[in-house]
DNA sequence: CTGTTTTTTGGTACCTGGTACTAACTTTAT
DNA sequence: ATAAAGTTAGTACCAGGTACCAAAAAACAG
């Protein structure tokens, strides 16, 4: 049996019945539990625990996440050390379920990543935010933020953001920020 | 709290999910993992291996989350109109680039959708945000936030969110809750 | 047939989420 | 005050892995 043999095999086993182990597999096939590992890994199949728990998880909901990227927005100016705009467009993913309200917590994670962006250090933290829902956004809207360094004492920022949807106001918050030395940054 | 209490309170989370270990199970009750294992031990609790692999083979039963996708984290206790917790597992995603420093956005996601659920009303939005990040979260983490709310005016409502990381607050937050009637509802 | 590459195997250190057990410390009750 | 109950700490061990390194075996090529 060569090796696109078994790893097609090992795969209509999973199939079958995902609850079994390398172990299992190594009996099953013959070969080392190593061997099953890189197919396993190969074949980017997960680990049995990882298995059994997306089977009894099943129905597959995902929560709704913030984006991945640094930013949550699209930067569209920015001067790095006073301030920067950013838009994001509201998705459907991002209101609550049957309305179309937009949640909280989008519009502040815009604000707050423009905030940290507009600060000229390696790493920025928030220490404390103020944020004032002005009024609820809506899916399709886009929403516009800009943000203003205020203070600047040390390795502490004041930056204020406003965000708006054509002409209303959406947000404003008041954010302390902190730059961090890279020496500090932990592995 | 006495002893059980607790084990009433232990049985409870394990049935809305049995996707909790007994590490989570001590910081949600705030007492030892060993304690936690003689309350398993004593109410014939199985394991979490055996509870995950009890409802991959079971698909009939799901007591699946109250609200599902609406929320950032994982809700293990809710006592709608009062009260609730949630734990939110940092992932490398969370991070920002480089470091193993969370963005302050997701702690704040999970505090405030937290604070939305435990008010009972079919929409609640965040009127004002006051959060203080107290310190950096890193990449592993899991980050369990209680909330109480605190003051309940008609459809206001004052709610105070506390983030833990085991023993450590990481974040305070006090957001004021505006519950939405439904007519008011746009489509 | 020999040399190179791919595939397979073995072994170690480490991880999570436990079991099983002992010992000690802290509360509570009498 | 002292015993009993409850809680915590610590150790050794286990399954089912990950991550990594080295070596043996098989496949292929010139």
């Amino acid at each position: 049996m060569n090796k696109t043999e078994r790893q097609r095999r090992l795969v209509r086993f999973l199939k079958s019945d995902p609850f079994l182990t390398d172990e299992d597999l190594s009996q099953i096939l013959r070969v080392s539990v190593q061997t099953i590992r890189l197919d396993r890994f190969e074949l980017k199949i997960p680990e049995f625990k990882e298995r059994v728990l997306n089977v009894a998880k099943n129905p597959g909901l995902s929560p709704r996440t913030l984006t991945g990227g640094e930013l949550v927005g699209k930067m569209v100016d920015l001067e790095v050390g006073s301030s920067g705009i950013s838009i994001l467009t509201v998705t459907p993913e991002m209101t609550l379920s049957k309305t179309r309200y937009i949640r909280g917590h989008h519009l502040f994670a815009q604000a707050n990543s423009l905030a940290v962006a507009v600060i000229d250090a390696e790493i920025a933290l928030t220490g404390i935010a103020r944020v004032n829902f002005k009024r609820p956004v809506f899916c399709g809207e886009k929403v516009l933020a800009k943000a203003l360094i205020r203070l600047n004492k040390g390795n502490k920022f004041m930056v204020k953001v406003t965000s708006h949807v054509k002409d209303e106001i959406v947000l404003v918050g008041r954010f302390l920020i902190f730059a961090v030395a890279e020496e500090a940054i932990p592995q």
